[in-house]
DNA sequence: GGCATATATGTCATATTTGGCATATTTGGC
DNA sequence: GCCAAATATGCCAAATATGACATATATGCC
């Protein structure tokens, strides 16, 4: 793992618990936090491909500006669900959420 | 959408608010619900597979025999972060849970 | 049918997630 | 550098998810 994205792993606000890898956690953690690093990454795409504000998407969603930039954050107090609901509202087909899940796993698996 | 599927999401006690499709739901709910559902059959698999009863694996992941049932059936009350989690204890990887995401759009998209 | 094991369903106290708000920081034009 | 718009961060009360437990229903064997 790269510098680059573990930068990204740490400034995210994980400092997990577990007992493995390179920052501690597990490798069913950290695999599930790349899975929503990767979701929070195609949302800010998406919306930003859309041309919205975080203010403009927050208000379609029903959601506020903070949360929306700690979703894309990959934030750990967002959820999946939530990242995913947010995806389907940006027109995202499960496809494409299938899509952005799987390409969370650069290496191993 | 055939009559075993409807069935399949009526009684997993899905009787949402929305406004749209065949049961008034929406169809990013609807999406929704079928991809937790796909989840959830996954999961029973990938326990029934290792040859687990529902307690043993509740052990295994420090939850409940209640919460697994709930998991498998895709109950209101479960949130696809636990799914998650609980499939990659399963040994499943995340390209895996994206195929069964996938997996849960049979038709549109 | 009776019995044992597995799974389903209902409820509840506790824990986590959520929207909302205030405020800080970043970004881009001038 | 100043300013405005956008995004980030910290906090909190309300909403939702969670494990645990009791109990009901199913499933298989005799």
């Amino acid at each position: 793992m790269r510098t680059a994205k573990r930068k990204k792993l740490e400034s995210a606000g994980w400092k997990v618990g577990g007992a493995d890898e390179f920052l501690g956690l597990t490798a069913d953690e950290a695999a599930y936090i790349e899975m929503k690093l990767a979701l929070g990454t195609s949302l800010r795409d998406r919306r930003i491909g859309k041309n919205l504000s975080q203010v403009e998407f927050a208000r379609m969603v029903k959601s506020s500006q903070s949360r929306v930039a700690k979703m894309e954050a990959g934030d750990p107090s967002v959820s999946i669900d939530l990242l995913m609901k947010s995806l389907l509202a940006l027109g995202a087909s499960p496809k494409e959420l299938a899509r952005a899940i799987a390409s969370s796993t650069t290496h191993a698996a």
